[in-house]
DNA sequence: TGAACCCTTACGATGCGTGAGCGTGG
DNA sequence: GCCACGCTCACGCATCGTAAGGGTTC
């Protein structure tokens, strides 16, 4: 005695919406049987194949893909798993970095308190951040890598204000001295403040330096966003003048 | 001499499609000026805004609701940020829900080949696991969690089918031997092996163990499947007599 | 005769993609 | 007159929620 089940009482035994069944039926997923009046009538097979439609629904899969599979091939589910998961790991990581632009905003307002329109440039800013971030990761290496990203856990906002003070007065001194030679001690003293900048962000480790060159080397094909906040330290004849004060010191 | 672009200029110099331009226009979410004969002119005022626009909308923001904070209140988005940040990390939990089921199916069909059906069944299975894991979770203080959770790790499916037996077996000795004196040699043999493999559950844990009392306690509360899943070891009368055995014991 | 269900039809919402058909001149 | 662009409809997609209007009877 195979029991029958009206909608409703079909769709809470299953934890669906009436509607869903409804939905479903249009849609040729799932077709129960039906009484002479029209009634729709599940029975356990119907109980079965609807587990499997939300299971598969619970894995991002579109209804029309869970009909092929349900219809045709259950074989062709294994091909099917694997890219599915790469791309739910993806918008993974999309929402990680939304979540992370959220935390910062948040993090970055509680103190002040400063209203409105600060909010919002502090978040373009962070998700401008991410962006370069992810995209200057290509250059590195994956020691460097995951390196770089712990030093980042514990990176302020006032130690990156640090740096960036430090960098511009560097370079504003490098300017006024272009003049001099190389080798004397005052360009000397400049490229010894140049290395110390550096090795505060490679930490004096190897794959981060050397990623770093790659980064450098290959600029101009930056992003816009990333070639606009680094057009302060564009200044070709500063990087010209501490290549030869290094050189120097090498020799 | 404030330039002003086209939209399809205006649209690569911010990314976005020339027709996510229209959208937004039609939306009034960013209404640019128009030349004599109808054409979009787009300002610098325009990008600025557009760039709030796709930042707000990078934090998952409905476009209506981007609407409502940019032309009313920006300092609404305070008050939206915290929700908003715990409805993402809802949808990551969800994801990785998913992310894990995948990735349990993947590696049980590895070894078998066992093509279609199976294939489905054992997502089922496992994404009704993570159901009851998440359900039961409730009953568990924090460490107990982090605990169990660890266990979960190095947990195979061999070992779980070993775990089942041994319930299995047991239960069906103590139902034999329900006419026997509690306090009997065979009573307390039995429940010596049943501390066992309460205690290859808990480890020993004293959180985990209080956990499982509740989780026990509350068993009518069950959702429906893990009660189907559980029914085999619903015998009332071996849960009276190995209680009785167990108080026997300890006196 | 009424409560409680069931049925079908159809618009709504989300954020654009993708033409179709037609005007501008940057 | 031709090419590159621009403009305004307007349908499509995915998954149901939510009535509206009208039968059936676990």
């Amino acid at each position: 005695v195979t029991k029958s089940y009206q909608v409703q009482e079909f769709a809470e035994l299953a934890g669906v919406t009436v509607r869903t069944l409804h939905h479903y039926d249009r849609l040729a997923l799932l077709r129960p049987r039906r009484t002479d009046s029209g009634y729709r009538k599940y029975g356990i097979h119907d109980l079965e194949r609807l587990e499997q439609i939300v299971a598969l629904k619970f894995l991002g899969l579109p209804l029309k893909q869970i009909k092929r599979l349900l219809d045709r091939d259950t074989r062709e589910l294994c091909d099917v798993l694997p890219s599915q998961r790469r791309a739910l790991e993806e918008k993974r990581q999309r929402l990680d970095q939304a979540i992370g632009a959220i935390r910062d905003a948040e993090r970055l307002l509680k103190p002040g308190k400063q209203a409105d329109a600060a909010v919002l440039k502090k978040i373009i800013e962070v998700i401008e951040m991410q962006d370069n971030v992810e995209f200057l990761n290509k250059y590195y290496s994956k020691e460097a890598q995951a390196k770089l990203a712990e030093r980042r856990e514990n990176w302020t906002p006032e130690l990156q204000e640090q740096a960036t003070a430090a960098w511009t007065e560097l370079f504003r001194d490098v300017e006024a001295a272009l003049s001099e030679d190389p080798a004397s001690e005052k360009a000397q003293a400049l490229a010894a403040r140049w290395r110390k900048l550096v090795e505060g962000f490679t930490g004096g480790d190897a794959d981060v330096s050397a990623g770093l060159k790659k980064v450098w080397a290959d600029r101009q094909q930056w992003p816009a966003t990333l070639q606009q906040q680094a057009a302060p330290f564009m200044n070709q004849k500063v990087w010209e003048f501490i290549g030869k004060a290094m050189a120097c010191s090498k020799a």
